[in-house]
RNA sequence: GCGCCCGUAGCUCAAUUGGACAGAGCACUGGGCUUCGGACCCAGGUGUUGGGGGUUCGAAUCCUCCCGGGCGCGCCA
């Protein structure tokens, strides 16, 4: 919930007092309902600055605040010194009706405008299918690019294929190899191949029309025709997977593109004129210790090729040279060990320490009946993120990972995924939803013609202003998950939200007075507002998430 | 050995980024259930926040040292 006039109000009135004129007053809602509805620690601080009393400080900067103008019931001194805020109906009753008139654009935001952000995600390699550790890459990198979107950031979203290495050969032999075998030759898949079902799949489908490049004495034109054939299916099937999570990307920026650019070469310049750049050991090295990075690292081998390391660095410096302000990478926790060298590296080139941000998303463990579901990729059988999706559905895969915290190591309950009751944290907010479109068709309402303005005042319950006080919250968990780029709180609000509808609308089934539906017209409305507003933030969210609002389930 | 992440109720996780008596959902126990949509509703209680020390009005949160888990530490990608 906030309350800007009450905040601009408590400023200016800690400016009387002597504090400095970029004072922060931060409201928070207690979780404490005794507490009242917001708390300001203001005193305290200011207490500290200027050497007072927190508590007569706060007393004092009560006095100065027009407490009807800003529609506050009470204002109570409590505790070390928090100033407890007590709402008036009206102020709710206000924030309700905003609500309803924002509708889609509820909770949107504007302080990112202007900003320009990459959200940089999956860039799983093309030789083979994604695995479950790249959904949940997917669904954190896709919500917080939605999650800034809403806040007003421009962005886009990027898939960066690593095309170029020489597990694109291994991929290439591996392919090759099996044609062979299915040509009932002898091939053995080379030393770190890949074994998978899926590698014999592409065989035939590439033998159809590329059988002779397929065989062992291909020149190596037959081999680059597999090579780009090859990667293109291994892509189109990532990317399908991906579209059955519901993401999308609007870039997907390729490392051979990048090869074949002049970028590596400009980057290396501009370090090198930086004199950033040494050799030692006939390799070249970046001097990314100045970065606050352990040790300095190669850019050049000693064999005149790249390490993996200079092409990222020139991808990387391309997104600044493209024009983003901010460039977020979402990557696994096997690659944290990266941050500080890629930091470093950006820094070298001149851009701000905040330019580069990376997301580690913590490991994936699946279980089904308490047992861990194994996959192993080198056996060639592991659970795709495919096989998941089809399993349990986008919205239920996507929710979970997105449920808990991106650092926070997570058990995928496969069990739970399935069950189809409010056990389900996912169908519990969508149920919650379909519930009231419910209540719109059992009682043939048009939920556009809910009149919002009408009086609210039959909204008496505590219940009812509860419900009201999460739902003016919704904008600050936006945005607050936003820059902290953490969707989860984003599930554990709407699952919280869920919970209170769920109990106000059960509160029905006990006193009939209480149901939305068959009162007082003037009842009936007030409480239909609720029901509506209450939809839009369930709504929002969802869609925030990515994730269906159905009309019925 | 060094670095990063994590450790919160029996389980899975939160905790408004330093705020007040640490909260939800499962699970558990008891009581309801004649329907605006359910295997549903209501009421219970559970904690030395892994442990010790420190910083301050105030610590799960910051610092430090231990314990335990995960992941890293190539001129591999």
């Amino acid at each position: 919930m906030q309350h800007p006039r009450l905040e601009a109000a408590l400023a200016r009135a800690a400016r009387d007092l002597g504090a400095a004129d970029d004072v922060t007053v931060r409201l928070e809602r207690p979780r404490e309902t005794a507490h009242g509805d917001l708390a300001a620690n203001l005193a305290m601080v200011l207490a500290q600055q200027l050497g007072r009393k927190p508590r007569e400080l706060a007393g004092e900067l009560v006095d100065r605040l027009d407490l009807q103008a800003l529609q506050i019931e009470s204002a109570e001194i409590a505790g070390p010194g928090f100033i407890n805020f007590r709402v008036s109906r009206d102020f709710l009753f206000d924030g309700l009706r905003h609500v309803c008139r924002a509708g889609r654009d509820y909770g949107r935001g504007d302080w990112g405008a202007g900003s320009r952000v990459n959200v940089e995600f999956v860039s799983a390699n093309p030789t083979g299918p994604l695995h479950v550790g790249h959904g949940r890459g997917a669904a954190v990198g896709d919500t917080i690019a939605r999650l800034l979107e809403f806040t007003g950031h421009d962005v886009c979203r990027e898939f960066y294929v690593n095309d170029a290495g020489s597990q694109i050969d291994k991929l290439v032999d591996s392919i090759s190899a099996r044609h062979r075998q299915l040509e009932g030759e002898s091939a053995a898949i080379p030393e770190g191949g890949y074994h998978g079902e899926y590698i014999v799949d592409l065989a035939r489908e590439l033998a159809s029309d590329l059988a002779d490049e397929l065989a062992a004495d291909a020149s190596p034109e037959g081999r680059a025709r597999v090579r780009r054939r090859a990667i293109e299916r291994v892509i189109e099937e990532q990317r399908r997977t991906l579209e059955a999570l519901r993401v999308q990307f609007d870039e997907f920026r390729s490392e051979t593109e990048l090869r074949e650019s002049s970028s590596i070469e400009e980057t290396v310049e501009q370090l090198t004129e930086r004199g950033l750049i040494y050799e030692r050991e006939g390799a070249r090295w970046l001097r990314t210790t100045d970065f606050e990075d352990d040790k300095d690292r190669v850019l050049v081998k000693s064999d005149g090729s790249y390490t993996y390391f200079l092409p990222d660095i020139a991808y990387h410096h391309d997104k600044a040279k493209r024009g983003f302000d901010t460039a977020i990478d979402i990557w696994g926790a096997d690659h944290h060990g990266y941050v500080p060298r890629m930091t470093a590296a950006m820094r070298a080139l001149g851009l701000e320490k905040e330019f580069f941000e990376a997301v580690i998303v913590q490991l994936v463990r699946i279980e089904r009946g308490g047992e861990e579901v194994k996959f192993s990729k080198r056996a060639g059988e592991f659970v795709t993120l495919r096989d998941l999706v089809d399993e349990v559905g986008a919205d239920v895969t996507r929710y979970f990972f997105l449920e808990r915290g991106p650092q926070q190591q997570m058990v995928f309950d496969l069990d739970l995924a399935k069950e189809r009751s409010e056990k389900n944290p996912v169908y519990k907010v969508q149920y919650a939803h379909a519930r009231i479109r419910s209540v719109y068709r059992r009682g043939d309402i048009d939920p556009e013609g809910i009149d919002f303005d009408a009086d609210l005042s039959p909204l008496v319950e505590t219940s009812a202003h509860e419900m009201i006080k999460t739902i003016l919250g919704f904008p600050e968990v936006v945005e607050a998950a936003a820059r902290s780029r953490e969707p989860h709180r984003i599930t554990a609000y709407l699952e919280n939200l869920a919970n209170e509808l769920n109990s106000w609308y059960h509160a029905g089934t006990r006193d009939a007075s209480l149901r939305v539906l068959g009162q007082e017209e003037a009842v009936t409305n007030a409480r239909l507002v609720v029901v509506r507003a209450s939809e839009t933030v369930l709504r929002n969210g969802l869609e925030l998430l990515g994730i269906e609002a159905p009309e019925s389930m």
